[in-house]
DNA sequence: AGTGATATGTTATATTATTACATCTATGGA
DNA sequence: TCCATAGATGTAATAATATAACATATCACT
């Protein structure tokens, strides 16, 4: 689970990267989903850093290795790494970024940092309580919610 | 201030209309900023419904009345009416909303219906403290928040 | 009226995302 | 093994969203 550390700039990151996609296998054998290829090189792609990566940034990188990919590859990797949760899509940057916790149920927040773009995902349960509630006052059914906070990471933020 | 009520198909729509004008018109005075004829005339479409309107559907309307419009005559008046806080941008669907609550304060959380495309903003400071509380604890400094709910609003979830 | 700041006009282009249809590949049953 | 078929990928085109750059017009103040 990411925890307070995996923010500091100085976490080892190589963890992250390495639970992500055992993570990845699990979750797809348990869903009885392919994680092919491209698929699986798209989303090591995403996270080889915590910054959020736009489809084009995507594309060029995987260009390098496969020169003759569209943008439809990378939509279509990107499409189903977000129907099984493996990705999430961060809305206010047309932006995507590897789920660290994929194999749990959660209930999360971005909190995004605009100065160096790293994006982390954290467990805000409580918040997701509260807007539950709300929507039952509403009688609003929610389906999926989004939770995205701009703004300066301790790293940056002095 | 928006209510429970207004969330029903059944409000009286006219109400939030000049309720939304009348307030832009205060709170440019009282910032010191133009609202144009073009802005304004933005304003008013977004405003007849409580639709979420993109920024080409806009351009078409507005087309209606001057057929030279393009889409950098849209954006611009969006990006103002952003600006001053009298339109709000709805990220998960590339669309635009008015304010209903432009004169106060206000920390909202965004009830959008998938079937019919209301989207109604509520107040949810509560939601907000959470955030913030989780913000001090990570030394994350927020700066602007996004809070999202697609889902059935009550005139469609059944 | 003159001046500077703000707003608008105009053209072009950048960025993000999807549609449509052809072809290939993996997989399970005959 | 071979076939049927569902799922995945290849390829081309285009749709949808958003911004850049620069010229001209208008407003607000002196
Ligand atoms: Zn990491
Ligand atoms: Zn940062
Ligand atoms: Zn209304
Ligand atoms: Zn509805």
């Amino acid at each position: 689970m990411l925890d307070k550390t995996s923010i500091q700039s100085s976490h080892n990151h190589k963890n992250c990267m390495q639970h992500a996609l055992q993570a990845a296998e699990k979750v797809c054998k348990n869903k009885g989903v392919r994680l092919t290829s491209i698929r699986k090189r798209i989303l090591e792609l995403i996270c080889t850093s915590h910054k959020a990566m736009g489809a084009y940034g995507l594309l060029d990188l995987y260009k390098q290795e496969d020169p003759k990919a569209k943008p439809v590859t990378i939509y279509r990797a990107l499409d189903f790494l977000m129907d099984v949760g493996l990705v999430h899509k961060i809305e206010s940057l047309n932006a995507f970024i590897g789920c660290l916790q994929s194999e749990k149920q959660h209930q999360t927040a971005i909190f995004i940092c605009d100065n160096c773009k790293n994006a982390y995902e954290i467990d805000a349960s409580s918040v997701y309580e509260n807007l539950f509630t709300l929507s039952q006052s509403l009688q609003f059914k929610p389906q999926k919610l989004t939770i995205e906070l701009r703004g300066l990471c301790v790293n940056c933020r002095y």
